[in-house]
DNA sequence: ACAGTATCTGACCGATCGGTCAGGTACGGT
DNA sequence: ACCGTACCTGACCGATCGGTCAGATACTGT
């Protein structure tokens, strides 16, 4: 059946993401899944093009919810909707946007990181208002950056003792802060 | 002189920050500081001691602001003190922190990383109040995480057009906001 | 002039990398 | 019974990996 297939894509977009992409060797993935690296040059052709199938499902969601956001204005309850949006994304795809965030740029010439990097500038424009100074755009790194990071050392270190409506929360009030477009006194009170 | 032995780190360092430990070639290395791979490993007998080499500087610092952390009361002074202190380690010591941040799982039997992570954890506990939220343990990691991605992804895009006091100045506002032991109540304002 | 040390190099090694290929096995349609 | 297809495998390939080694070059103090 698929499964093999299937059960490839999962092991390697872990190993992927965990490791490095690099890092990761055919001969370790096929031990994963239990075959030989034969095997798994069979269902996929190339290394380059199990990371693409273990990645373009997630570029084609946030794909999706670029759109929508951009078909609507942006007022602020659009924008609550975005950011909800785009921590169930995180949440769903933690690892896709883990690899990418943080190996990004030494995966050149693989084409999929060229899609990928594109949407994130789009992601950036969006939030991206006529003043947008130097902390603004630093909160918005900070944020993808930062939730990416803390998704996968959950994941990593097996601490996974919170209840995931917990941690979705906790995102969706720390994201509205960082992306919230803050009045511009001079500090916190 | 020295002058090849310092080079050849600063490079080093780069490339396993930018590119991930296990994509770098010792080859590569060799190139960029213009010598061979032989050179390479005249000076440092290992990658494994290019590592090291590379990045025991900052477990160094990073120690040494924890211990001076430590020997303080924790009033809202000290802390205010000690983000400074750690906003300056970060721009200091950028290429570092995202190398361990992202590549810590990863570099496991290289026995520097043991020591970088013991760090990170002290760095948690000295965070870690007795209530400790999930949504303070997420704030304290997206703050981490997130500062190194912006830091390097601001270093590796070249986009270094914002003036570094700018930058410090942002860092701070932000990690204030997002390390502050804000009330227990049950959601923001 | 000499010895010593520091620096650097090309040739070479075994291991591992991603990838190819011929062939084996199992199964469903006819 | 036969064929086609899907799935899987071991043997093999060239390239590159980290690392070793013997020796060339150059600079030092004496």
């Amino acid at each position: 059946m698929s499964t093999s297939a299937e059960d490839l894509r999962t092991i390697a977009l872990t190993e992927f993401a965990t490791s490095g992409y690099a890092a990761t060797s055919l001969h370790r993935i096929a031990d994963l899944a239990g075959l030989s690296k034969s095997s798994v040059l069979y269902h996929y052709a190339s290394k380059d093009a199990l990371l693409e199938a273990a990645v373009s499902p997630a570029i084609a969601r946030l794909a999706e919810i670029m759109k929508s956001v951009a078909s609507r204005p942006d007022t602020k309850a659009s924008r609550r909707e975005f950011i909800a949006d785009f921590v169930d994304f995180l949440l769903e795809h933690r690892l896709e946007v883990h690899l990418f965030i943080n190996q990004g740029p030494s995966l050149i010439d693989v084409p999929v990181a060229d899609r990928a990097n594109e949407l994130v500038l789009n992601l950036a424009e969006h939030f991206a208002t006529t003043s947008m100074s130097e902390e603004h755009r630093m909160r918005f790194g900070i944020a993808l950056g930062g939730a990416a990071y803390m998704l996968v050392t959950q994941y990593t270190l097996g601490l996974e003792a919170a209840a995931p409506e917990e941690t979705r929360a906790a995102l969706i009030t720390i994201l509205s802060e960082l992306l919230a477009p803050v009045p511009v006194s001079s500090n916190r009170k």
